[in-house]
DNA sequence: TACTACTTATAAG
DNA sequence: TGTTATAAATAGT
């Protein structure tokens, strides 16, 4: 009579495999037999399904009918409440969705972009506002060239102010007509001396800060 | 000699089950074993495990140790590959983790505060600004204590161009000291008061994404 | 749901 | 990996 050539399935008991070597065996028998069991109900009942596992090494390994993603989302995205409460294994998702949460950071993401376009426009602009009004840069900066406009432009200017008080005490005693001063209009440039270019070479070691000619200051 | 009491279990072929009602019972019988399989996986090997089945009626199940949502989150968190290629139906998520797009929405979100307190202080900034350079203004809406004003800040700036124009003739001809024109930065009128950047207390409110607080999936 | 006879999964080698 | 004996799952009742 032969000796068994096997002890034959055993039974064992439901509690961690102590060995390394047969853990490692053991979960990749009984994972591949997970799968292939989800993978029959998922055709026998035409079921989703996604599996998910982690071995103890940490890696992981998946199993999804139609696939993974689709069934993981639909499962945090559907808010209705899949547990019928017989089974304690049997849980649901109640949790926010992965969709709404993209959509929100797409929304967000827009809103950001929309607001650094904005932001930098205001910084332009200030940046631009700052350029113009070269009476707030320091004069010490200044080249020679640049001191002789600017008190060209500084007397025409106090002309202009002068003129104005005088209209100023005119309007105190009179009406004023429709519009009598557009030509005063002119004031509202602001006359820049360094609008136009020094004739004299300008080799000095003046920043370019100011030698853009931003044409309005902005808007 | 007594018939048989049943016929035992009958192999079937695996393909969709056209009876319903046996279609249901199996679905429950099947559903069960892959749970209790995945129960004994996570036992045994100290694997970590999510299932999650949707019935052909489209009610969710599922399984998780130590619970669903950890799983799921650990696995689109990771950006290792988990498909090994054995089973066609065993897939890779290669979408955005969840982790991931929170994350990302949230530094989003912060970038949007900072970003409205920004273009917000720049706004302020640039309106300050408008009213701080009178000057801008058109002259003819210039009242008389403004011009009045005006005047006196045109002769103080114009002292200060014929003052630096005499320092510069100067160091046309002498080598300049270190630091001889800081009574000049009183010139530098352009504080300001908006350069200082608003302390971001962003402690965001981002909603927790995970609300569902199924302790452990079971054991 | 519970049973039973069978198929299937798998522990051990 | 493949084999075998047995445990476990389950189709049909």
């Amino acid at each position: 009579m032969v000796r068994k050539q096997s002890m034959g399935r055993q039974k064992i008991e439901i509690k961690r495999i102590k060995d390394e070597n047969n853990r490692q065996v053991t979960f990749s028998k009984r994972r591949s037999g997970l799968f292939k069991k989800a993978s029959e109900l998922c055709t026998l009942c035409g079921a989703e399904t996604a599996i998910i596992v982690f071995s103890p090494a940490g890696k992981a390994f998946s199993f999804g009918h139609p696939c993974v993603d689709t069934v993981v989302d639909r499962f945090l995205t559907g808010s209705s409440p899949p547990d019928d409460g017989t089974l304690p294994l049997v849980e649901a998702h109640r949790g926010a969705s992965v969709r709404e949460l993209n959509r929100q950071y797409t929304e967000v993401s827009n809103q950001l972009e929309a607001e650094k376009k904005r932001g930098e426009a205001l910084h332009q602009m200030r940046k631009a506002s700052q350029s113009r009004c070269w009476w707030e840069a320091p004069i010490k900066e200044l080249g020679l060239n640049q001191l002789e406009q600017l008190m060209l432009s500084m007397e025409e200017l106090k002309r202009n102010l002068a003129k104005r008080g005088d209209e100023l005490v005119i309007e105190a005693t009179t009406p004023p007509p429709p519009l009598p001063f557009l030509a005063m209009n002119s004031m509202e440039v602001a006359v820049d001396p360094f609008l136009t270019k020094p004739t004299l070479t300008n080799t000095s070691t003046f920043p370019q800060v100011y030698g853009f000619g931003f044409g309005r200051g902005l808007f």
